[in-house]
DNA sequence: CATTGTATTTCATCATGACAGAATACAAGC
DNA sequence: GCTTGTATTCTGTCATGATGAAATACAATG
């Protein structure tokens, strides 16, 4: 075995952390056993993910003893460089299509000719994308783009159902929002402020705002806020990796983000709700202004 | 050929509704090249809906000439039987979870046996068991049921996310109701009132009722308010198709709804949407008096 | 006796090929 | 020239087998 599997990646990931919650120490001993049934996995997995920790000089194994901690570590530096295959290839064609670069009708063997990716691979694809509304199979062979003529209506449509829910999800009963995620999020948006605008950060920018939106809908404690939210971000993904608004722009919204914070820190929900409405209203304006509405 | 595909069926019952609504007679002839292009599909599955119609009785072929009609049919008479393949699979398995049938934790050849399915089918189903959060995938192999203790949370979630939209739904601008459709909703609903309640009644009015929440979400012009609705009904099927609440409830719902419809077709929205609001509390509340929350 | 080491079984994914149905092109008939 | 008939090509689904990884059972060791 040479190179981890992605499971044995993650849960290398989630020792790290137990260690670091545990509070262990340099030279405690390590259980296979107990690890496995935490992290709810067989044993092989956590061998393996104990492996690579082993060829990163974290751990050591005591054959027949247990698995010692030589250092403990901080869990960025274990951090696997790949996320979701997937996702990156839905980014990819959705940008591809817009660009031009694919036709409206397409089939699924033109996919895997021009992107060299094998079926099922295409099949997960163009499943999420149809659970997106970007595509959509044709009656007969091969799959249809939505996006088109309805992008700037879909726009307007996005947002009003936004404001129909984040405001509310604040409000929910269940809603219950961690200290620490709210000291991260201040953090993150501070550093945003401080660093110089660039163009690579508009990624980095977009997965922040949509980490904050749906952080809160996640809190609200009703899954169904949370689903639709992660379900608009994962939509708003295609369409706004390329930031064009400038970044001024990111000041606006991160002060709007942290006057929240602010509230919600004190438990002022029904102040924190008003203010993503106008939040949302405002951001809502934003393309209007630059890419005016022909309607 | 024997048995006519699901897309040839489909084609029949298309052809059938645009004969109808071109008001074509006994003796007029079809065409297959512009029903191909009106259909947005080619000629070949076309030809199999035409000839499965042949079969019924309903057109005949003239060769080199046209598709001859020898009877106008009622839709009604073609509608195949089988709706969804997987849809049945999925309430299926849900329901045998429910019941104790099936295990919390399942792999994918677990269900292939039990059900004889074959493995596309099972993941087709999973994942879209996985989209409405009813199962998640292990993190080594095989699933598990999410559902289970939080039943009764999940039923008030679902409630209170609806009231969130659906009232909301009725006030989007893009609003726009045929009132064909009100027509055709007001006539079932009366038929639901008139017919004895039966046991077996229970499915048919589920389904009534997801079309009336559903066709209003629709008529939002709101996309991402339909998605969400229909999301809604198709997790709310797995529970509900056992109607245990007695005629009388049924009764209620059902004069709720058709007031609503009578406001809808005055266009008075803004009453219609305060009705929404107070039907889905008053509904949320059925479940609290027949089997209160232990919470 | 608890722990790791090893072997076996089970599982899911991928690659390949067969097959049925849809798309396309061309021929034939009125 | 427009229509249906026929043949060919293309596409997507299913079935099968190979492969690598996870789950499980058992052995070995301190």
């Amino acid at each position: 075995m040479q190179q981890p599997t992605r499971l044995q990646q993650d849960l290398a990931e989630r020792i790290v952390q137990l260690v670091n919650e545990d509070g262990l120490a340099v030279g405690d001993l390590l259980n296979e056993n107990s690890l496995a049934r935490r992290l709810e996995v067989s044993r092989t997995p956590v061998r393996g993910a104990l492996q690579h920790l082993e060829r990163l000089g974290i751990v050591a194994r005591r054959p027949n003893r247990g698995v010692e901690l030589i250092a403990i570590p901080r869990a960025e530096s274990i951090t696997a460089p790949t996320a979701d295959a997937d996702e990156d290839w839905l980014v990819r064609i959705a940008r591809d299509h817009r660009t031009a670069g694919l036709p409206q009708d397409i089939s699924e063997v033109e996919i895997m000719r021009r992107y060299g990716l094998n079926r099922p691979t295409v099949q997960r694809v163009l499943s999420r994308l149809a659970d997106l509304e970007m595509v959509e199979r044709k009656p007969g062979y091969g799959w249809r783009f939505l996006t088109g003529t309805r992008d700037t209506a879909t726009h307007d449509e996005s947002y009003r159902f936004r404001l129909m829910i984040e405001p509310m999800g604040i409000l929910e009963p269940g809603f219950r929002l961690e200290s620490s995620w709210i000291e991260n999020m201040r953090r993150l948006h501070a550093e945003t402020l401080e660093r110089p605008w660039q163009e690579s950060s508009s990624v980095a920018f977009f997965e922040m705002n949509a980490a904050f939106h749906e952080g809160l809908a996640a809190a609200s404690g009703n899954r169904f806020v949370h689903t639709a939210i992660r379900h608009q971000n994962q939509l708003r993904r295609f369409s706004q990796y390329d930031w064009k608004f400038g970044f001024e722009r990111v000041v606006v919204n991160c002060r709007e983000h942290m006057e929240m914070l602010d509230y919600l820190a004190r438990d002022e929900r029904e102040i924190a709700s008003l203010l993503m409405r106008r939040h949302l209203e405002r951001a809502s304006q934003v393309r209007s202004r630059t890419d005016p509405d022909p309607g």
